[in-house]
Formats: structure tokens, C-alpha cells, sequence
RNA sequence: GGGUCGGUAGCUCAGCUGGCAGAGCGCGGGACUCUUAAUCCCGGGGUCGCGGGUUCGAAUCCCGCCCGACCCA
């Protein structure tokens, strides 16, 4: 830290300003290795070279294996390979962070292909001149000569500096104020190496922001989960795999929007200040309005809103944003998490669980390009039609108990949830405890793509009576990989049922359940106006990408989770 | 809330039954105009999470607290 203030200091004595205005950049670095690097389509290949260097990485090693100086990575899980010794690998030609590789490479043996008509398949012969920008992140410096990574969030390019090139002064201003870490742009000719690697060869360039901190160590990147949590940008800088994810989950969201665009729903705002927090069982969080003099709450649901607007006359809505539940913080939970939820007019829940199907499809397809994802070491199948099993059905099969037993022996109940190790068995409430008890033997156990229905009544205020079963409702919760993905129903319109619901609600509030609904007039009344027949549905977006992601934590996929401030 | 594990150099980590605080990378100085985990020579670098205790002596043992991970409720 202390050496490069001084630098800056020195840089700012010399004229050059550390922290420039602007600076020109041609393109992105992802765009320019795209347009000079192939990308193969999962051809199997055998080549013969030297290994030069040998690196341990997650599941094998990673091998530069080297023919007539020029150079291909192969990814491998053969043991026992030594530098320096020439092998003949046969693998798929694939990129590994961008360079040409072979993966799940074997020894092999047979006729070869030499690595530069391979490399010569895929790697373009390289014209023009680039301008572009990034933060350096290797430095490798030769005397008269440095080659250097600069990265952005597309990718990662060589630079190549000669002091015969750029001019002694220049030369010297990189040699001696450089550092890794800091941002500069680079203008030049575009060349490959000898090994063949794409690079810029440097005619000037700029500094652009001095960074005063030691980057992270290049090989192991940032490992510490809470300086990855609460130094997110030194994780984004360091670690490729965080960049992916959060990349996946910005796609996620823009393939969500334009599926849910290109089907007629309209886009809209609704307030987090909520007078009334209801919509949903939680929480809230309370806030103080000195103007108004009153507390507010921030939102747990968009629903009651969304459904007003259905009232007013706006077919199809939907919001994506943020609700906020005041409970614990653990792997799947944050205090503030995204959900879209949108309501269609004259649809009831079958329909959305056909357009679910539909809209999940189309996420997979756009996003992943597949139906198929492996996560937590076994293969999730989104091929159409999911599973459909009825709540009482799931829970019949699991427990032996019916739909009577749950709804109307309260104490078997109690006695089945204590056996069943249930916290809170003798405390919790007649509907609390159907809920805990259905999670703890159905849900968890859900891993493929399942649509549990038809609810009880007790358990779901806003959804519209069954239309065969009076003690049930029309909703749906997708299921996938033990966590509830998707909850939508057929909702409610009937005003005075709706009024009663909610005054059952409070009397479940009275009773101690303190997730209970609040009544909120203001909606019973829009309700009292007319609303169409409606399906609503709301999708997590934190868990959905969790699954895509592959990762079984939600910190993972937030950029900036909650977690509790350190001391100083 | 309970249990287990962890917090040591900028980063990744080692440090046994208590005995001078260590390595790799990074950093500073030097050599090197196709290197890529560059290489070679030399050199600095620490509130061992925080507070107390036991001891001649504590990163290490004990107690409390803070932060985190995992498991359980």
C-alpha cells in the first residue's frame, strides 16, 4: 500500500495523472477473442507434445503440453505426468478459460494431429489494431520486454510491451509504476505468439486507475467466504466461477422478462412502503415515516398490489423485485431476496402450470441450452410435463394419514409431529403444524421437477375454493430439488370469502402464529369492485438460480447478502 | 438457540505433546526483448480474531466474547 501511494505521488510529480478521465476502448476483450477464436463443437482429437508444466487443479491436472514451440492445454485425471516427457493425449477439443484445450483427456496412442494445424482449426490468424481497457492481472517483465493479462468481465488478453515499440519512456513508465491490480488501456496491433496465444502488441497506453491494494493470489484467488460475502468485487476480480454465476443470474433475468414480455404481460412498479404488510406468511420489517408520522413496513409480498391492478383493467402484470422477511439468515435464506410474480387475467392455475412449464423451458433452452442440469451430483430432467402429485396424496403416501386425519384430528396431528421431531410441535398451530409436517416428509424428498396441488384452505388465504373440494384451494407449488421454486394459484376473487379468510387469519394470529396474514380493508375493497377470474404465480429467483448455478447456497448468488458487520 | 470446525504475513496455508513465528505466491532491489503459475540472485514483511487466566515461558492449554462455515432444532 505504502509503495504505490508513493508511486502515485511520483506518477502525479512526472505529470501523468493516476486516475485519468476517459479513455477509448474499441471493444470489450470477449468480443475480440471471439472474433479470432473458434469455438469447437466437441470434436475428439490426438496430439503429441511436451509437457511443460503440470498443475494441480479440481478434479485432475492441467497439463501446457507443448509441439515446435506451440502450445495447447489438456485437461486430464491421469496420474503420474511428469514435466519435461513427451505424450501423445486424446481428448475433446474445448476452450479452458478461453484457450485452446482438450478435456477429459487420456493417454493415448496412434496417429496424431500436430497442435498447429489444430490450433490453426480454431485459432484465427489475428489483423488490426485494438484499443482496450481492463485491470492488469498478471506481469511478467523480460528486460526489454513485458508481457502482462489484462482481464475484463468478458475475458482475460496477453499484452505485449517492447521497449523498442512504445519507446524508452514509455517503457519505463510501465516497468516502473505498473503494478498488478491496477486498471490500464492498452492500444496496439494484434498478434499470436509463438505458442500461439493472442495477444496485443502494445504501441501506448494509458494508466488508467492505480489500485493501491495487492490483488488476491492469482493462483487460489479468494477462498475466505467472508471476504468473498463482503469484498464481493475482490471475488469478482479473482474468481472466475463467481463471475459465471452472477452472469447466469443477470441472463436468468432477462430471459425471464422478455418470456414474460413476448406473452402479453406488462411490467409495474408496486410499493415496498406497505401500510399493511400482508401477502404473504412472514415477518415484516417496520420503518418509521416522520412526515406521515406512522410506521411502515417493507414489503413481504407485491401480491395485494399486482391483484389491484388486475382490478383496475391491466390483463397480464408482473413485477420483478425485492421482498424483505424479518427472520434468520442461513444457506437458503436472506433477509431481502427477488421474486417475479405475475397474474394473468382469465386464467386459472392450470394454465399456469402449463405456461410454468413453458416459461422454465424456455429459461433452460435460452440460458443453459439444455434441459438437463446436474446439480448437487444428480441430473435434474426439466423435459415437460413435470410431475403432478395432490398435497393429500404426497403426504397420504408418506405418512399413511388422509386428508381427515390432518384436517380434523388436531391432536394425532400434534402426536405425529412431535414423533416426527418437529421443533415447536406442542406450540404451533393447527394449520403451521400440516405445513411443517408436509416440508419435513414430502418436500424435502421432491428432487425432479414436481407440481404438488390442491392445498388446504387453512394454509392458503388468497387462493380461490377448489372447485371439487371445499376444504381445498386451486395452488401449486413447484418442487425442485427439495425447495419450493414456484407457488401460484387460482386466486380469490369473491370478496366476502375473501374478507372471512382474513378474519380467520387473525384469529390464527390471536392464536399465536405470528406468520399470520394481516386483514388488509383497502384490497377487500378493490376485490369488492370486481376482479376477473385470475391466476397468480410468484417464482424465487435466488433458488432458481441457486439450481442453475449449481450451488446449494444463497450467498452465492447475491451479490451482496446480508451478513453481520465486524467490529471496527 | 445447541453442537462441531475454523479465524496465523496482502493472498493460499503449515505450525505435534507449551520453548526464537514459517512456506508458496505476492511485495522491494538486481539480471533478462516470445513469456504465460516466467526464470535466476538478494531482501524486507506479523496486534497469531478480541479480552482475561494458568505458566519461568502461550499462536499452542483454560474461560469469556466477536465473526464465519457446517450439522441439528
Amino acid at each position: 500500500m505504502e509503495e504505490r501511494l508513493k508511486k502515485v505521488e511520483e506518477l502525479r510529480r512526472l505529470g501523468v495523472d493516476p486516475y485519468p478521465h476517459r479513455f477509448e476502448v474499441t471493444s470489450t476483450i470477449g468480443d475480440v477473442r471471439r472474433k479470432f477464436e473458434k469455438d469447437p463443437k466437441g470434436e475428439r482429437v490426438r496430439v503429441k507434445g511436451k509437457v511443460k508444466r503440470v498443475s494441480k487443479v479440481e478434479g485432475g491436472y492441467l497439463l501446457r503440453v507443448s509441439e515446435e514451440e506451440v502450445e495447447i492445454l489438456v485437461l486430464t485425471k491421469e496420474e503420474g505426468i511428469r514435466q519435461g516427457e513427451v505424450y501423445t493425449f486424446e481428448g475433446e477439443v474445448s476452450r479452458i478459460e478461453g484457450k485452446l484445450g482438450l478435456t477429459s483427456a487420456v493417454l493415448s496412442e496412434g496417429e496424431t494431429v500436430p497442435i498447429k494445424e489444430l490450433k490453426s482449426r480454431y485459432d484465427l490468424e489475428p489483423e488490426g489494431e485494438v484499443s482496450l481497457g481492463g485491470r492488469v492481472v498478471t506481469l511478467r517483465p523480460m528486460g526489454g520486454a513485458v508481457f502482462a493479462h489484462i482481464q475484463d468481465l468478458t475475458g482475460r488478453i496477453q499484452i505485449y510491451l517492447r521497449k523498442d515499440l512504445v519507446g524508452e519512456k514509455k517503457f519505463k513508465l510501465f516497468t516502473e509504476f505498473v503494478d498488478v491490480g491496477d486498471i490500464v488501456g492498452v492500444r496496439g496491433r494484434l498478434f499470436r505468439t509463438r505458442t500461439g496465444e493472442l495477444t496485443v502488441e502494445v504501441e501506448d497506453f494509458s494508466i488508467l486507475a492505480k489500485c493501491l491494494h495487492p490483488l488476491p493470489e492469482k493462483w487460489h484467488g479468494v477462498r475466505d467466504v467472508e471476504v468473498r460475502y463482503r469484498q464481493r468485487y475482490l471475488d469478482l476480480i479473482a474468481n472466475p466461477e463467481s463471475r459465471r454465476v452472477f452472469l447466469l443470474r443477470s441472463r436468468i433475468i432477462s430471459e425471464l422478462r422478455r418470456f414474460l414480455e413476448e406473452n402479453g404481460f406488462i411490467e409495474v412498479e408496486t410499493p415496498i412502503l406497505q401500510p399493511v404488510a400482508s401477502g404473504a406468511n412472514a415477518r415484516p420489517f417496520v420503518t418509521y415515516h416522520n412526515y406521515l408520522e406512522m410506521n411502515l413496513y417493507l414489503r413481504i409480498a407485491p401480491e395485494l398490489y399486482l391483484k389491484r391492478l388486475i382490478v383496475g383493467g391491466f390483463p397480464r402484470v408482473f413485477e420483478i423485485g425485492k421482498n424483505f422477511r424479518n427472520e434468520g439468515v442461513d444457506r437458503t435464506h436472506n433477509p431481502e431476496f427477488t421474486m417475479v410474480e405475475f397474474y394473468a387475467a382469465y386464467w386459472d392455475y392450470k394454465d399456469l402450470m402449463e405456461f410454468t412449464e413453458r416459461l422454465i423451458v424456455h429459461l433452460l433452452r435460452n440460458v443453459l441450452g439444455t434441459l438437463k442440469v446436474s446439480y448437487m451430483g444428480r441430473e435434474i430432467d426439466f423435459s415437460p410435463p413435470f410431475r403432478k402429485v395432490r398435497y393429500f396424496d404426497l403426504l397420504k403416501e408418506k405418512t399413511g394419514k388422509d386428508k381427515d386425519f390432518f384436517l380434523r384430528d388436531e391432536e394425532g396431528l400434534r402426536s405425529l409431529a412431535k414423533d416426527l421431531g418437529i421443533d415447536g410441535w406442542d406450540r404451533l398451530t393447527h394449520p403451521r403444524l400440516i405445513d411443517k409436517v408436509f416440508e419435513k416428509v414430502a418436500q424435502e424428498e421432491l428432487f425432479q421437477p414436481t407440481f404438488v396441488l390442491d392445498f388446504p384452505k387453512v394454509l392458503s388465504p388468497l387462493a380461490k375454493t377448489h372447485r371439487e373440494d371445499r376444504d381445498l384451494v386451486e395452488r401449486f407449488e413447484l418442487v425442485v430439488a427439495g425447495y419450493e421454486i414456484a407457488n401460484a394459484y387460482t386466486e380469490l376473487n369473491d370478496p366476502l370469502e375473501q374478507r372471512e379468510r382474513f378474519l380467520q387469519q387473525l384469529r390464527e394470529k390471536e392464536k399465536g402464529d405470528e406468520e399470520a396474514m394481516e386483514m388488509d380493508e383497502d384490497f377487500v375493497k378493490a376485490l369488492e369492485y370486481g376482479m376477473p377470474p385470475t391466476g397468480g404465480e410468484g417464482i424465487g429467483i435466488d433458488r432458481l438460480v441457486m439450481i442453475l448455478a449449481g450451488t446449494d447456497t444463497i450467498r452465492d448468488v447475491i451479490l451482496f447478502p446480508h451478513l453481520r458487520p465486524k467490529d471496527q
